[in-house]
DNA sequence: ACAAAAGTGTTTTTAATACACCCATGA
DNA sequence: TCATGGGTGTATTAAAAACACTTTTGT
């Protein structure tokens, strides 16, 4: 987070909204706020990872920064999705005392560009989430959100759902290797479908991306499932141009 | 255009895309930008229509207000679909002497919500425009533009043609009434390919917000093709969710 | 041997593609 | 009657959807 002292532009900020995927849930990672208001009432909620911007600083490299502020991660899917500039977005009172207070100014308005990212989660970088008083949140169960960071939210899963029935980034928010199974249960939880997995298998391994690993799982009470590498090179190369307009 | 002396935002604007379709092509409505610079020569040159935000402006209509004051339109398709926030995006000398002469204001940035409009070419909003110093031209013929604008018009161009491919806006580019060869056309024309005129009727026809009218064409020397209408309610209510991802 | 999840094939249905001629009108 | 673009049908191919059992492992 800037602080009050930097060269930062108090009208415009990035908000990130930060898709992870673990126990089968769809999850976004949302900081801790706690606020004493002038009253001595403690309030405690939660806000999208966010920042002003630099006076001269890049957007995408705002989001970057912020993105890796929060998770120590670097080179990870980030795209811009939309931008929200009410003239009400800042309205809440607690809101306004929040600015007042983390920046120093009295903040009239603020334009902020979203977007959303999506990322693996492991044991580092949740460590270090944590450590930035962050926490992973199911985005079923997202609870009161600071400013209109509710309406982000649901707009980035709109996003992020036309977005993997359109391209491959499912492999985004899995590990390097993953089971066939463990991208189907992906799908179904983000697209809140349900799949035949034969068909699913057809349609996803009939595309020459998708590696199969020697290594096979390994300690589990069932048939090991092979794991599976997503080879970005072959499907840049092959990656095929749809026109279908079927609405 | 905001005057110097209004109450705007000078580090957020609205740039808007309009797209209008007339002689079977794709055209974009851009601002004629005369400007003497102080060694006394004239640069001639195109900007995209937009403008400063007002201080309590909300982006949206900020957005509509642009291509009303050009067009004379309202209610038109309007979208958001990008922002553009590079650092370096004001960088050429004469930009920066002509946002400084038209706002009396030193600036150092700008981040640009960008928005596409699609808009039906009638005489009367035509004639609106030319009054106000725009004229259509063909997307293909862009000439040289002011600040990242090519950028914002490409950018638009491949948001339109996404678009296209997944809702039924084609129409927004119509008269009310147009005949079928019209609108595949248009699909021809913005997606850049050749459609089988068979299968296209075909597709489009199947559905069921396609009303074909009583009216034929008259006056043409061949057999006249009937109107049809697109009715929204009737897309509304039966609009498909389809998952397929196949890439 | 049992529980648990992996992995596999075929049939049916639906949508996409390819392709060529007759029709209605104005000139 | 000719030129022009409108409008139509069928056969083929490809993809989507529906559907149930066998395999491999750990316990």
């Amino acid at each position: 987070m800037n602080l009050p002292g930097r060269n930062i532009n108090l009208h415009i900020s990035v908000d990130c909204v930060i898709f992870g995927f673990s126990t089968n849930q769809l999850k976004v990672l949302l900081i801790k706020r706690a606020y004493t208001n002038t009253s001595g009432t403690l309030s405690n909620d939660h806000k999208l990872p966010g920042d002003f911007i630099a006076i001269k600083e890049d957007l995408d490299l705002a989001a970057s920064r912020t993105l890796e502020e929060l998770t120590g991660l670097k080179d990870i899917y980030l795209q811009q999705f939309a931008f929200f500039g009410r003239p009400d977005r800042i309205s809440k009172s607690m809101d306004i005392a929040w600015l007042t207070e983390t920046t120093g100014h009295k903040i009239q308005r603020v334009v902020t560009a979203a977007y959303y990212s999506l990322i693996n989660i492991t044991d580092t970088n949740s460590d270090f989430a944590i450590k930035n008083n962050a926490t992973w949140i199911d985005v079923k169960q997202v609870p009161d959100l600071a400013f209109d960071h509710a309406t982000i939210i649901t707009n980035g899963l709109a996003h992020l759902q036309l977005t993997l029935r359109n391209e491959p980034i499912g492999f985004e928010l899995l590990p390097e290797k993953f089971t066939v199974r463990e991208l189907q249960t992906l799908y179904e939880v983000i697209l809140d479908c349900s799949l035949d997995n034969r068909n699913f298998r057809k349609k996803i391994l009939k595309s020459t991306y998708m590696v199969q690993l020697e290594e096979k799982q390994s300690g589990v009470a069932h048939k090991p499932a092979y794991y599976y590498r997503f080879d970005r090179n072959i499907y840049e190369k092959h990656k095929k141009e749809s026109l279908g307009f079927n609405f």
